[in-house]
DNA sequence: CAAATAAAAGACTTTTTTATCTTTTATTAA
DNA sequence: TTAATAAAAGATAAAAAAGTCTTTTATTTG
């Protein structure tokens, strides 16, 4: 569904809100711990975030990331998987025809449609804040 | 959604299909162009196909792939999937969690759940015929 | 039976994804 | 203002996925 790499950054994300609730910033160190994901790698993915303004990175003693509550409110999770993985959840299809359509539909065109539409709905209307309050209220995970 | 080779599978399989629905028995060189892949990976696709009893094979002269019109009403995507990609679209947490669940849920855990259930249902409940039928009719397409 | 045909098997190569390690830059606080 | 801290940047490395090439095995038909 999603690459490693993305799954990682939704993770993060997901952990920098629930810590940016309670005024925390966060260390990649303490990142990756949370997340159960590679130290250097997260820092890697880190940088993507940062570069398309999804945290907000803070660099020198008691630097780290945050997502301010404003922010986490607006921001979906679609912008996390469109930084990361682009947008062929989105858009591509199924059967990886390049040119599939209603004029040149695939067998499972119209199938497809329904799923895909499904995920970006999820996608598009879940913000950073609706599972980051989850998390931090101890009723979702992002290990095991 | 699917690795490349699992697109593939399924499209090829699709199209011996709908050549079985006319009798004809198809070779890899054919296969490779009906679907526009590489010609000496499909030979690999196949030989994973055939070994899981998708596709019937014969070798030498007139020989090539065909699944009997009864064998095709039978199969599912589902079991081509499998074959190819095992049954972690069936399965695993779309945020990569090892024992996510009810106890030890993801964030999306149950928003996944439910689109898990309709790629499967999807998966689980389309046979061969009912996809090959639309392509022999120039319904649908394996290609562009 | 021999030649031709076509898939199976095996050994590689290339590309992409995932991951690491080192150096640099920015910030802070003593 | 300097030492410590932490992210950014850059250069590699390892693993997995995608793809190729060569040889072998099975089958068929003249």
């Amino acid at each position: 569904m999603f690459s490693k790499t993305c799954e990682y950054a939704i993770k993060a994300c997901i952990y920098i809100a629930s810590q940016s609730l309670v005024q925390k910033r966060v260390g990649i160190k303490d990142i990756a711990q949370a997340i159960e994901s590679p130290e250097a790698f997260t820092g890697k993915i880190m940088q993507v975030l940062s570069k398309n303004h999804i945290v907000d990175s803070v660099k020198g003693p008691h630097g780290g990331f945050e997502i301010p509550e404003s922010a986490m409110k607006e921001k979906r999770l679609a912008e996390v998987v469109r930084a990361m993985d682009g947008d062929d959840i989105f858009k591509s299809c199924g059967l990886g025809l390049k040119e599939c359509s209603g004029a040149n539909p695939c067998p499972l065109h119209s199938q497809f449609a329904k799923i895909r539409a499904d995920i970006t709905k999820l996608l598009e209307t879940t913000s950073l804040y609706d599972v980051a309050t989850g998390l931090a209220d101890g009723l979702t995970f992002l290990k095991r």
